[in-house]
DNA sequence: TTGTAGGCGTTATCAA
DNA sequence: TTGATAACGCCTACAA
């Protein structure tokens, strides 16, 4: 079963013109006799004729359209982001294709490569746990594909990268736990060789550093899986609690899903026994027991920034040298899953 | 900045050979010498040549993509039926297309025409509130462009429909309420004229109806944004709890959220005050104060479901004519949000 | 102002 | 086994 579409030919047939004469009347384009250029546009309106837009991406090697690169659709924060491309895309008559990894590094590839051999004109991409090496995509991008990171980004490709603070998102977290009291603080990330987790440890870091308080590794889990599995992920919180923090910072929505669910089977409770900050765009964060303090990515705003980058370098007529590395700031929203710790030394 | 290709014609010159030799090596095709092959396969490679699908989709007729309607990316059930869809798609090769209309018609018709004139080989499309008129699809299922429902769907077309079965969800969880010793049972909904809210709102009637309760019209409201707009969902909740239930039915996820808000800054005690229940399909549900009773919809499923039968239609020889309208069960969480009233009449 | 012809990259048919 | 050629639908020099 097949869409049947009538095409230029026919209406030229139908209307005893050229093809041409209906081409430049649809594109309102040359000198074109008023009324063949009305006959025409009448008849297409009243067919319903739609231009066959692969004929015309083949010959303008333009196909206007996009591709995304997420781990998981059905995830609040890409969810957000893909809701800002989509936006910015729709606003420039671009469509979005939208292909997902699941964290595996195979399945980037193949999505990669799938996306570039059906032309899109530039891909939007947030690394998966799985990639380590980004060299595929280092030819892409050295043949001038468009090509702008988000989230989770690559050093070895220099290009467009837009994300949030995640350093800062990190220690203003860290430093209002410290400031509540709370010494022990664990960190709970995905995987390690992420530059999103690699820059909120660094924050986590930084802002114990600046308290005098010395890192203790009993505290810091990494979850390779980035959360996706969820064993590996109960493992690590498990883990995490037998060194017995006051305190967690947890990084991903999948975690803080995790986390809470355990939490709440083990009866632990939080604040009281662990206080308790999620990076999560959960609209619900404000809304669960006790309401969720988070470290709130502007994931819309992500999406759509790196797309008018994206854009820029589409339309740039010459090969753009020069890359911007943006960053949103986190914003903090301090709710209960933190408390005051009476501070007793 | 555009993406430099190697075409056919490149393989082939450097080669020394017809294009239609790389061709023939390429997919595999034909009688071709063993050797001849296996040059071009190993200077492809190393080339990284990949074939320009826009051009063998002109040739084919067909685009090896399909596209999906719906009204808010951003929203856990879409997301996780688009994670349905995409996961199915791309078993079968297929690119995945999303567009999202914010419940606007104009948007929902602008999408549609995009895709098809893009020659997507199949559409599935959830309708958006602001959607009354399908005439447009009708006209393009007509022409045999091959279309799917899913959630929202409309009586005037004919094709294959995919939702959860509402009317279920709807009856059980107000069959469980009204067990629970609940009697002024409130709805709240989304648009009137969608066909989900409306068998939902079936399923609620003849619940009450086989309990022996009558309907009051001031415990139903509807939302003819679907909870899109904030001023007019929360109007729609104040206006509902005038009426004094002690018990609502809310369908949707955005509906939910504003509800919870609600009652949260206006200190209404779930379910000592009210009782809920939520159609949602966010992972939090269980993790909220107090935890949500939930129906529950198979989103992955209708997903994946919904465009196993739109690939039936694409890879049918002839034009379909025998639709199904499959409708999964909803699941319903009870939780703490539903309490057990003292029956006292 | 309108028509003719060639090409975008690929593939299928036919001829060599 | 391989090559030349035409065609998919559209666009645009160039010619008329």
């Amino acid at each position: 079963m097949r869409f049947e579409k009538i095409t230029i030919k026919d209406v030229a047939k139908a209307l005893g013109v050229s093809t041409s004469t209906v081409s430049r009347a649809l594109r309102d384009s040359y000198e074109i006799g008023a009324d063949t250029k009305k006959r025409v546009l009448e008849y297409s309106q009243k067919m319903n004729f739609m231009p066959n837009q692969m004929a015309s991406s083949l010959k303008a090697r333009t196909s206007k359209s996009i591709g995304i690169v997420v781990s998981e659709i059905a995830n609040s924060f890409f969810s957000q982001v893909m809701n800002g491309i989509e936006s910015v895309a729709h606003r420039k008559g671009y469509h979005v294709i939208v292909t997902q990894t699941h964290g595996c590094n195979s399945r980037e590839i193949a999505n990669v490569i799938h996306l570039a051999s059906h032309s899109v004109d530039g891909i939007l991409i947030s690394l998966s746990p799985g990639t380590i090496d980004v060299s595929y995509l280092k030819e892409l991008f050295d043949k001038k594909m468009p090509l702008v990171f988000f989230d989770r980004v690559s050093d070895e490709i220099n290009t467009h990268k837009v994300m949030c603070d995640n350093f800062q998102g990190a220690y203003d977290a860290v430093s209002y736990l410290i400031e509540s009291g709370y010494k022990k603080i664990a960190f709970l990330g995905g995987a390690k060789h992420l530059s999103n987790i690699q820059e909120r440890f660094a924050g986590y870091s930084e802002a114990l550093a600046y308290a005098g308080i010395s890192l203790n590794d009993e505290y810091i889990k990494f979850c390779e899986q980035g959360g996706l599995h969820q064993e590996e992920s109960e493992q690590a919180v498990k883990s995490m609690l037998e060194a017995k923090p006051d305190a967690v910072l947890v990084c991903g929505d999948r975690l803080t899903a995790t986390s809470l669910k355990y939490f709440k089977q083990n009866n632990i409770k939080v604040p009281e026994d662990l206080a308790m900050i999620c990076f999560s765009n959960q609209d619900f964060a404000e809304l669960l027991d006790p309401p969720l303090t988070t470290v709130y990515q502007p994931a819309f705003e992500i999406g759509g920034y790196a797309t008018d980058l994206l854009f820029q370098m589409i339309n740039s007529k010459s090969e753009v040298k020069k890359f911007e590395m943006k960053k949103f700031p986190c914003q903090l929203n301090k709710r209960a899953s933190v408390g005051q710790k009476i501070i007793l030394s």
